[in-house]
DNA sequence: CTCAATACCTAATCGAGCTAGGTATAAAGC
DNA sequence: GCTTTATACCTAGCTCGATTAGGTATTGAG
């Protein structure tokens, strides 16, 4: 799939996945890939920037956790976050809605007449 | 509204307004912003360049026409443009429902790859 | 002992939207 | 006449973020 209709959206479904649950930069990579039924990739090269981003605008908080002798990185929605993906889903609805109303009112393509 | 989403959607609104007529760019970005309520903006330095790329693309082909004392430069599709459309509003709909999946249940989406 | 999966990270490249300029004509206001 | 606004096109440079393609380290399976 295109990755630029993606990249509008990545930080949303990122927080969405974060706001079901504590949980680790491999794990919602996972998550968003079974989720959409493989129809999402996060790449690594932009799952952990995106978290960088996401934490240094406080979204997000981190904390190390060793779990069966693995170190993983876990997140968590901050307030700051929850209120930031209830305004992102609330942009996403504005703007699917207004590519409806671009697409909407158009037929399929159709063959222009010579002028 | 956050440019990145609508970053994946200009080829194809744009190839949306132009398989309704003949028209050209200054027209395209009017058409965009009215059917949108004003919520959509193409600026003029995404606009002309996305245009330059489509007719690179060979999806659409442009003469210039004398309107009114104006020179314009008119866009139409080409067939492979017709084609490119549909197949860019079918990505957009499984886009947007695997999104909804994503965002919905936590169900997995069902999701209609494009062709 | 090797390979795959898990789990994190980042430097370099590339694509595309935006800013901010430019040129030119026509119409409306002063 | 002169200026401003709208129309109509264009592009160089900036910036942001996804991808590519590497790196480190541990665990478990073959």
């Amino acid at each position: 799939m295109d990755s630029r209709l993606l990249s509008g959206a990545v930080e949303m479904l990122m927080l969405e996945v974060i706001s079901h649950g504590r949980t680790y930069g491999y794990e919602i990579s996972q998550t968003v890939d079974s989720r959409s039924n493989g129809y999402f990739s996060l790449k690594e090269g932009s799952l952990y920037p995106a978290l960088h981003r996401l934490e240094q605008q406080k979204l997000v908080k981190s904390s190390w956790h060793e779990v069966e002798g693995r170190r993983r990185k876990y997140y968590e929605l901050t307030s700051a976050g929850i209120k930031a993906l209830d305004a992102k889903k609330q942009e996403w609805q504005a703007f699917a809605s207004g590519i409806q109303g671009v697409l909407g009112d158009g037929q399929s393509a159709t063959v222009v007449p010579a002028v």
